[in-house]
DNA sequence: CACTTGACCTGTCCGC
DNA sequence: TGCGGACAGGTCAAGT
């Protein structure tokens, strides 16, 4: 479900709850959900406080007075909202909140706060996971090590996405840009996005792709990545940001979910097709496909 | 090694 | 209305 944008707004909306709340409590159902050893929650979490929230490519990080940290991946379908003592409020609310009681079916953890706030982590298809380890060992995930840059840090250029875009040369343009490896956060729809930005085809090679359109595509990637942010993601159906409320990005979105309709840029009909496993939204004038082979 | 495909889950939508 | 199958924004493991 969520990609960068919609991470950091759930960042950004934790950062300015969490901090300074002590954890009194913790709830969960299924161990894949909730990974961790009884005794390190004992030690580890309960009586903890928050300290900072901060986000890695897809990944929460949640850094704990105890020295450990929560690692949350929301991976489909995963959702942290907040919830202040005795707020019970859901669609329709002034404060446009997507959900409405909380806990419900899909709460998979509850962690309750000494002040009686909870923080409620809900994925429908038990994908994501909350997992405790020691703030120092983060870096030493597997998933770390092998990351690549953020887009939007200050000194990522594009000369940083051609040369690391090129380390995939012989596949598709799609997927290499759906490799975190490559760089962090891109999901599929900023891959849509930025692809139809720079008028590239998705299942054109990344060796075909000349060096001025890769620069092209670094404009409109970071750009698109940037009004998402502004914009709180993108909401499809289940992604919310820790207040609970939906992201307004696919308002703004040229082809992605847009099949059947104009493109903006041309007129011609948007179409939907399957390119690297994944639906793939694309202007076929627009966006010129190669040749088979 | 580089690259692609299937598996992990639940819910929803679409066609018959 | 019911049922089967395809599909959904991410990542791994296993396959070619």
């Amino acid at each position: 479900m969520p990609e960068l944008p919609e991470v950091e707004t759930v960042k950004i909306g934790l950062q300015q709850l969490l901090p300074g709340r002590v954890i009194a409590a913790v709830d969960h159902d299924t161990p894949k959900s909730f990974p961790n050893a009884e005794a390190d929650v004992q030690q580890f979490l309960l009586g903890a406080r928050v300290v900072l929230v901060t986000r890695r490519a897809k990944v929460l990080l949640i850094e704990l007075s105890s020295k450990y940290s929560l690692v949350v991946h929301l991976k489909m379908t995963g959702q942290l909202v907040f919830r202040g003592e005795g707020e019970r409020f859901g669609a329709g609310h002034p404060n446009d909140s997507l959900i409405g009681e909380l806990p419900d079916r899909s709460t998979r953890v509850t962690l309750t706060f000494s002040d009686g706030s909870k923080l409620f982590f809900n994925d429908q298809r038990k994908f994501g996971w909350m997992r405790l380890m020691p703030t120092s060992e983060v870096p030493n995930l597997d998933f770390f090590k092998k990351v690549g840059p953020e887009p939007l840090s200050a000194d990522f250029t594009w000369q940083d996405l051609r040369d690391r875009l090129q380390r995939r040369k012989n596949t598709s343009m799609k997927a290499a840009l759906l490799d975190q490896t490559v760089v962090a956060g891109i999901g599929n729809i900023y891959a849509d996005e930025s692809l139809w930005g720079a008028k590239i085809h998705p299942s054109m090679l990344v060796k075909d792709v000349s060096s001025t359109k890769l620069h092209t595509l670094y404009d409109e990637l970071t750009a698109v990545l940037r009004l998402a942010i502004e914009k709180g993601g993108s909401t499809d159906r289940n992604y919310v940001s820790a207040e609970g409320k939906r992201g307004s990005y696919l308002t703004f979105a040229r082809v992605f979910r847009r099949e059947g309709q104009p493109c903006p840029r041309c007129g011609t009909t948007i179409i939907k097709s399957r390119v690297a496993g994944r639906g793939t939204h694309t202007c076929p004038v627009c966006q010129k496909a190669p040749k088979k082979a």
